[in-house]
DNA sequence: CGACGTGTTGAAGGAGCTCAATCTAAGTGG
DNA sequence: CCACTTAGATTGAGCTCCTTCAACACGTCG
């Protein structure tokens, strides 16, 4: 398979490409590099050359207050475009990290940039992929600041599995994420002990089950109507959004 | 003044545009309209149609929680343009509302769209204007999770008073802020009634004054440095960064 | 003048934080 | 295969920042 396959699979979400627009694409230069666990693929202050397509693992952007805390402000699945955030401006104002080893195709952003004026059909996914950043952003700016511990952390359970299930890496319902609950933490505002306390009380009343980085939900409904989950802010098509399947069987074990 | 000058401006922050660039931009279709106080120009869920650039008063982006609480997004201030957000995708994810009455030229978004392909230099620009009002929704982001009220505040007004001083409507030090405590409260993450308190408090430690929507700061490195406010966020040009002038005599009274 | 929107203040309570100890599982080296 | 190490998860206890509820003050406007 060719590395930008994803790339092609999440820009056609966006806008449709006729066949002369995926030849471009896949024709931008590129290379492969891998980033092993907390490495970082951007450093904020720095000048900006390169976007990064996430082809395996996942990845987070998080800025530093003076005070030293951390916020984590999004998390990255594959296929994601990391860093057209960054990649127009004077230089990041922001960290992009991975939290597993991972794996991103580099595409210089002049090419992008190029690539996009002369498309207007790929200009269009670009900036729609940014909007939707963006409109995620929203998203957790509001859970942040309005919602309790339970309605964060449940909102946030709920948006992984979606996006997950979106790009085809398991069920809504059942999949990986590799966080800890101090990267968690950092994500909702919240301290690494009261975290656990949160995720503790969705297991014990039988909501989630958590074993290593596997998140089970045993009951979507519940979950979304507690953390307030409507996923239109993610603006995925509705020919793409499947009807609520059924979870996979787990096994038992 | 042509009535879509402001916009010109912004854009010119962004990115270079030549003559026939900017022409192309007054030719722009479009037609003023007036909101006033507290009314809505786009409504989360509906389709948009326009994009409205704010010439004159002051908005503001929020989203509803299920629990009824508000949290207000983004403000807004004349020459920005609203809603290239929504824009490009299928409905808005959030709604805007004015603060106070105010103006917008409403430019259809196949007309932003028609334009930002045709001149590169344009859509680099309108872009960049979406790229950093998705920087700006970071740094929210991480204000409301990890700061606490006093430094949230101070953040926001250094943030308000370098932004209009920038816009050219003001100084740094001394603006117009069209808020209740309401709005701020919703905008921070807090109550009103802490938000009161807080205020107040930076009062009595003579770092600012307040007088009905005027705000004062009267030691701006100081709430600089307990807002942990770092400019760097908004990418503002070196260009355009005018040293740090002295503050306008305050006239006593 | 009375009503309403907004700002201010007090008192009590609670959600979430801090500090600190303990537990667990997955390495790692012998 | 086992002792040792270590990152991360879990639990307890006390505290505090912020919320909630409620009252009151103030200015504007009909």
């Amino acid at each position: 398979m060719h590395a930008l396959e994803p790339l092609i699979q999440k820009l056609k979400r966006w806008s449709d490409l006729d066949e002369a627009d995926q030849r471009l694409v896949l024709s931008l230069p590129h290379s492969t590099r891998r980033f092993s666990r907390a490495s970082y693929v951007v450093q904020e202050g720095t000048v900006p050359s390169h976007a990064g397509v996430l082809l395996s693992g996942f990845a987070f952007r998080q800025k530093i207050t003076a005070s030293g805390s951390r916020q984590v402000l999004a998390i990255h699945i594959p296929g994601d475009i990391v860093d057209l955030q960054n990649s127009f401006l004077d230089r990041a104002d922001h960290s992009v990290q991975v939290l597993t080893d991972s794996e991103f195709a580099m595409v210089p952003i002049s090419a992008f940039k190029d690539i996009a004026f002369q498309r207007p059909a790929i200009g269009i996914a670009l900036w729609r992929e940014t909007l939707v950043d963006g409109s995620i952003q929203r998203e957790w700016t509001a859970n942040v600041g309005r919602r309790n511990a339970r309605e964060r952390t449940s909102h946030l359970l709920c948006e992984c599995g979606y996006r997950l299930e979106m790009a085809g890496l398991g069920h809504r319902t059942r999949f990986q994420l590799p966080m800890t609950q101090e990267e968690l933490a950092d994500a909702l505002g919240l301290t690494p002990v009261h975290i656990n306390r949160t995720l503790m009380s969705l297991d014990r009343e039988g909501l989630t089950t958590r074993r290593r980085n596997l998140v089970q939900i045993h009951d979507w409904d519940a979950l979304a109507a507690i953390g307030d989950f409507e996923p239109g802010y993610l603006h995925i098509p509705a020919a793409l959004q499947p009807a609520l399947t059924a979870a996979p069987v787990s096994k038992a074990r």
